[in-house]
RNA sequence: GUCCCCUUCGUCUAGAGGCCUAGGACAUUACCCUUUCACGGUAGUAACACGGGUUCGAAUCCCGUAGGGGACGCCA
């Protein structure tokens, strides 16, 4: 039997990084059995999803090249398929319909919150005839849960976990308003989807007790469950806002590639032994249920930073570049020109190496493009004495000799040795006070291929005006 | 409160009763390389939550305790 999944999101705002890291272990499992991700948007709450939300989470998933087959179904269009199957469930026997309003039950809770009981529906309608059914009222339908057994979910991650049947109470499966909740609605589009295997976070994993009974009621195929835990923020608590970075959108803004946020994701209660760097193929050719580890990770943004600048590393530099450029272009205030875009290109050999993020490439990356006056910091002026100063005009003068075409890298790292040689001095003490010249800053890329890419011109340009 | 789940270096993890003197990666420390910062290389610090069992032998199996997370909505 092919295997199906699904990734299945609410669209009540960004999609959330843990959000990711499920549309990744589905979209990963789908393609190492060949089988099929299938993508549903669960917008049966009116009043909080948005269009704008599908459109950010489509764009997240997008980004993230978790590329899904088919159209995204969405489950708010199925209610009359929802209601239909709860209706269903009436006649055979295995739902009936309650009257009970919501003020009458939020008292039942307070009540037995007070006496401190388990806040469960009572079954107050489960055994009444419908003649006894006030008039004007618009009822739920509720599940007719078992009352006595247990129910048991082998999950491939957790393993089997049992629970009472006195513990769970009688859900309600479609609303007053006909339409279905939540529990029902899972239940329901999985099996007509065809879902072989419901992977997703573990705060579900209670909830697929009463998802079960559902699937019973039904006489339905239950198909195979695997609950990953949750991703923590570094100090323990759940991943939010308040630690900095819970949308997807904000990896990308914040320079990380794509294929780095799944390695760094794929690592977080997945192993295959020692391996760290795991490349997607790789990864599509791995992945198991079984390798999924059972306790909740923290999410470490420094270990993220080092897989990051290992793909930044590998990365091509035109891609680099293109990446880096819309930043840089916010720096300056103005876009690159084609030309600059080109020596940005030959410079990323020595800027990647050095950064961790894209937005690290840009900012290291500002200096090779100003055009007027360079802004030099304070830690570089204090390098620019006057006997550096003497240094450098000696040299401009030597470089100056030097025709535009051969005034490469290995040219003036020559000259710049020869002369330290011949003032016995270290190439330090000329080499730095030339970065700062060019640079305006103590640190930079190697200064020789630095004054290489710059050309002859503004090198000797950016040296007089220090 | 009730129920469900989890617990190996600071962090992510390897580990399926003897291969464990507990391995790797990130972080961290020192050194090497070096025109700066990085990259890279070498070495080091650092963990089986606790208490009982079972067993010749337990990080691994069982039971408690503690801590953490989740669920208990006409939200998803």
């Amino acid at each position: 039997m092919p295997v199906i999944v699904r990734f299945a999101p609410s669209p009540t705002g960004f999609l959330h990084i843990g959000g990711a890291r499920t549309a990744l272990f589905n979209w990963l499992f789908a393609q190492h059995h060949k089988g099929k991700f299938l993508l549903r948007i669960e917008d049966t709450d009116r009043e909080r999803s948005t269009p704008q939300s599908v459109a950010t989470i489509l764009e997240g998933l997008k980004w993230l090249e978790l590329d899904w087959d088919g159209d995204a179904v969405s489950q708010f269009e199925r209610f009359g398929r929802h209601a239909e199957v709860a209706k269903h469930m009436v006649a055979n026997g295995t739902a009936y319909y309650c009257y009970a309003s919501p003020q009458e039950l939020e008292a039942m809770r307070a009540e037995q919150k007070a006496k401190g009981l388990a806040q469960r529906y009572d079954g107050r309608w489960r055994d009444k005839s419908p003649s006894d059914a006030p008039s004007g009222v618009k009822p739920v339908i509720r599940l007719k849960a078992p009352q006595s057994g247990e129910t048991v979910v082998h999950d491939k991650v957790m393993g089997t976990i049992t629970v009472q049947n006195t513990q769970l109470d009688d859900m309600i499966l479609l609303r007053a308003d006909g339409t279905p909740t939540y529990m029902h609605a899972v239940v329901v589009d999985d099996h007509d989807m065809g879902i072989t295997h419901v992977i997703r976070g573990d705060d579900h994993m209670t909830n697929t007790f009463r998802q079960v009974q559902i699937y019973k009621a039904m006489g339905w195929n239950i198909p195979e469950f695997a609950h990953l835990p949750m991703i923590l923020g570094p100090d323990g608590a759940k991943l939010s806002k308040r630690h900095g970075a819970p949308a997807v959108s904000d990896y990308r803004e914040r320079g990380y590639l794509p294929e780095a946020i799944r390695n760094y994701l794929l690592r977080l209660c997945w192993s295959h032994g020692d391996d760290e760097i795991i490349s997607t193929p790789q990864a599509i050719d791995w992945f198991d249920l079984g390798g999924i580890g059972k306790s909740p990770a923290r999410f470490d943004f420094t270990k993220l930073d080092s897989v990051n600048a290992h793909y930044i590393k590998q990365s091509d530099d035109r891609r680099l570049a293109q990446l880096s450029e819309p930043i840089i272009a916010r720096t300056l205030g103005r876009a690159l020109s084609l030309h600059e875009i080109d020596l940005l290109t030959r410079a990323m050999a020595d800027l990647k190496p050095r950064a961790s993020t894209i937005v690290e490439i840009a900012n290291q990356a500002v200096f090779y493009f100003h055009t007027g006056p360079l802004p030099i910091d304070d830690k570089a002026k204090k390098l620019l004495t006057d006997e550096a100063k003497q240094h450098l005009r000696e040299l401009a003068t030597r470089m100056e000799k030097l025709a535009p075409d051969s005034f490469t890298s290995e040219a003036v790292e020559s000259l710049f040795r020869t002369y330290a040689e011949e003032k016995g001095l270290k190439l330090g003490a000329v080499a730095q006070p030339f970065r700062a010249a060019l640079t305006g800053s103590t640190v930079s890329p190697p200064i020789f291929g630095v004054a290489g890419l710059l050309g002859k011109i503004e090198t000797l340009k950016r040296a007089a005006a220090a």
